[in-house]
DNA sequence: AATCCGTCTATTTTT
DNA sequence: TAGACGGATT
């Protein structure tokens, strides 16, 4: 069996490419995972480079974990000495080996955003700047966003005061983080770039070393990042760059589709290869993401196709609440389980998290086991935080923001005076504030002096043993075990605690069987290598896989992912496509590729849904479908519900109904706001013909909105607010 | 030091 | 509506 069996031709082009710079433009489900592994496997194979010249990237974890199981999958090869990991995985590989010449301390700290965002909230508190007019997360969006364009504060330009000031906070924050040996997230990146670029011999090794370079999701570069690569490919490097424009939707954290234009121009890259034939889903959800697509301008141009059947059209169900669409779901899911599908193979899917709300609900009192992706995870737990800041200052005292963390949990009666004589002291000596504590004399002196030694003793009780015996060594010391044990709720919290020396030990034994996260044997008995792994790979955000269970996540979060079923939704004008985007620059297009991204998930099913009215931040909102419902041509859809141009779906004959969900949620819907003119839902009302009735429910705003009322005995009528001549009764 | 209360805000997310 | 956060209270 080869390596090449199977492949389309245009795969297989893509993977035998001579040596030379490549695009390839890989539409969803075109199996761009494979070609990129195979491309690589095939390199080795025939000789064309040996693993140790091979640098391959991505931007997270599972893919870079994915990619290295599947080259080992398909050669017999160590993968070791190979270059595959994250951005941040390999910066962080580049400058723990050349540390001296990146100006850092051999065992430099990682800050993640929460650390970051503390780190600038310092800064701020030290410099007196008013964090009303500078809020801290604003700050640190300045910050990162200058880093991410490859400016130093030096270089950064200012335009109005608040940028000026900006600038002056980025300067100090720069200069604390130097000073306390923490790199951000960004930094990695810059403080890489910035090596490569200055220092001509390193630049010159690498050059050499990396005959072929080859980026997944290429799409969704910084600029930065490209010309991170720009500078890592030297003039006998190629270049293998694959992304798909229709699947870029990282704009906001300063993904820059350019790039790929870029890329074909500054390499003259005379192969554009594109992958159109999909292996995932049937016809008439590819036509449907086909002629989405196609009203975006700002296209490189491609169009899936697929060898499978037409299959089923797509479903399209307007509830009139989100309540009652939540309650539509969960039934339409248990006539699938029913059916025999498996509930993982059935993915919820939405806009923003905040929907995720009704529908959990719904499925709760249904009794169907669900998954909800996103939110908080392992590493980036409070308790799991507080013991990582004191293995932090295990590994380096000059943490402030470690020592600034813990210096008082669980509480040793060192309060804010304390803290502030001993920031006074370590200001005037220009030290680390743990290097500050023996200079200070009386109360503040001895107490401060109490949690120094509680480290010091842990460092020499902990000298020489193996990694997870000092994690729980200092989760014993360090008294969180005991503080979260007596903490009314802080079961959870242990049991976290104690999966952190697990996560030692499997980090360990990881790192022994010679596959490190970045693919090379790193020393598992560094605490070091082990605090940087929790940062950079902050772990699963969802808890035990356990039963089957639906899937519910954001479109964001389900990009790469695909399921048998799919439910869209929330289709509705101000939330898919999002109001905020619509006023950006190129939002409404973004969206497009969004909705994009969630039809391609599909394979044989997807459920388009969306509710004449929603609940948001406790406000009734009455809402207009989503114009990419139009933009799916008639032919491939099929409404579940009567299709009525603004009326709603209940007034309808009965016989046009869909089976009601049989168990309707709680509380459909009550409401006492009133969309922008005087009445309201629940109001009576005096109609010149029809007499009395009662506001039941509205949509549209302003002079376009429409009442629908009950007048008893007259029945019940739609009304456009503009021509009704209603009095209040 | 812990708790309470008022205020604010509310797309999307990886490293 | 609900959660997070900061400041004031006990």
């Amino acid at each position: 069996m080869s390596l090449l069996d199977n492949l389309n031709p245009e795969q297989l082009a893509a993977v035998t490419l001579p040596n030379q710079h490549a695009l390839i433009l890989a539409g969803a489900g075109s199996g761009k995972t494979r070609v990129l592994t195979t491309r690589i496997a095939w390199l080795i194979q025939t000789g064309n480079v040996s693993p140790g010249g091979l640098l391959a990237v991505t931007f997270t974890n599972k893919a870079a974990k994915e990619m290295l199981t599947r080259i080992s999958a398909q050669l017999p090869i160590n993968t070791r000495g190979m270059w595959v990991g994250t951005f941040h995985g390999l910066c962080n590989r580049f400058l723990r080996t050349h540390y001296k010449e990146a100006g850092l301390p051999q065992l430099f700290q990682i800050l993640d955003s929460q650390d970051q965002l503390a780190a600038i909230k310092r800064v701020l508190r030290s410099m007196n700047v008013d964090e009303d007019k500078f809020p801290p997360r604003q700050v640190q969006y300045f910050i990162n966003a200058a880093k991410e364009e490859g400016k130093r504060a030096a270089q950064t330009e200012v335009y109005d005061d608040f940028s000026r000031r900006c600038v002056e906070i980025y300067a100090a924050y720069e200069e604390q983080c130097q000073k306390e040996g923490v790199v951000d997230f960004s930094e990695l990146l810059l403080r890489t770039f910035e090596v490569l670029s200055r220092n001509e011999i390193l630049r010159e090794h690498y050059q050499n070393r990396f005959r072929h370079i080859l980026v997944d999701e290429f799409q969704d570069t910084n600029r930065l990042q490209y010309r991170w690569l720009k500078l890592l490919a030297g003039p006998q490097t190629c270049l293998f760059a694959v992304g798909d424009d229709d699947q870029s939707i990282y704009r906001f954290r300063g993904a820059n589709v350019g790039n790929m234009g870029d890329f074909e121009r500054d390499y003259k890259v005379e192969n554009v290869i594109r992958l159109e034939q999909n292996y995932r889903s049937h016809g008439h959800i590819l036509s449907a993401a086909n002629a989405l697509i196609a009203n975006n301008a700002k296209r490189l141009g491609k169009n899936l196709w697929t060898a499978a059947g037409e299959g089923e059209p797509l479903r399209i169900y307007e509830a009139q609440s989100d309540g009652y669409e939540a309650a539509w779901i969960a039934e339409e899911v248990q006539s699938l389980v029913n059916d025999g599908h498996m509930r993982r193979d059935i993915a919820i899917l939405y806009r923003s998290n905040a929907q995720s709300r009704v529908l959990e609900h719904a499925l709760f009192s249904q009794g169907i086991p669900y998954r909800v992706y996103g939110g908080l995870r392992f590493f980036e737990r409070m308790e799991i935080k507080h013991a990582l800041a004191y293995l932090r200052l295990l590994a380096s005292p000059e943490d402030d923001g470690a020592f600034l963390r813990v210096v008082n949990f669980p509480t040793r009666g060192i309060g804010a005076r304390s803290i502030e004589q001993l920031q006074d002291a370590a200001k005037v000596h220009g030290t680390s504030l743990y290097a500050a504590v023996p200079l200070l004399a009386g109360k503040a002196g001895t107490v401060l002096a109490g949690f120094t030694r509680i480290i010091e003793t842990l460092k020499s009780e902990t000298a020489g043993l193996p990694l997870p015996e000092v994690v729980e060594h200092m989760l014993e010391k360090s008294g969180l075990i005991a503080h979260y044990k007596a903490e009314r709720d802080g079961a959870d919290r242990v049991e976290n605690l104690n999966e952190l020396v697990n996560a030692a030990a499997s980090f360990m034994q990881e790192a022994q069987s010679g596959q490190g996260p970045e693919g090379e044997p790193v020393d598992g008995n560094d605490l070091g290598t082990f605090l940087a792994h929790a940062v950079l790979e902050s772990g699963e955000n969802q808890a035990a896989e356990g039963q089957d269970a639906l899937q519910m996540m954001t479109v964001h979060s389900a990009k790469g992912l695909e399921f048998h079923a799919v439910f869209i939704t929330g289709l509705e004008e101000g939330l898919f496509p999002h109001e905020q985007s619509v006023n950006e620059d190129d939002g409404l297009e973004e969206e497009r590729r969004l909705m994009y991204v969630a039809i391609t998930r599909a394979r044989t099913r997807l459920y388009l849904s969306f509710a004449q009215t929603r609940l948001l931040h406790g406000q009734t909102r009455y809402n207009v479908a989503s114009r990419f419902i139009d933009e799916i041509p008639e032919g491939l859809v099929k409404w579940l519900t009567p299709k009525l141009r603004g009326q709603a779906a209940w007034m309808a004959p009965a016989s046009e109904w869909p089976a009601t969900p049989t168990k309707l949620p709680p509380k459909p819907y009550v409401s006492q706001s009133s969309p922008g003119h005087g009445f309201h839902i629940g109001q009576n009302v005096l109609h010149a013909k029809f007499g009395q009735g009662v506001i039941v429910s509205s949509e549209g705003q302003g002079a376009d909105a429409r009442l629908q009322i009950n007048f008893g005995r007259q029945g019940m009528k739609w009304l456009a607010l503009a021509y009704a001549k209603l009095t209040p009764a």
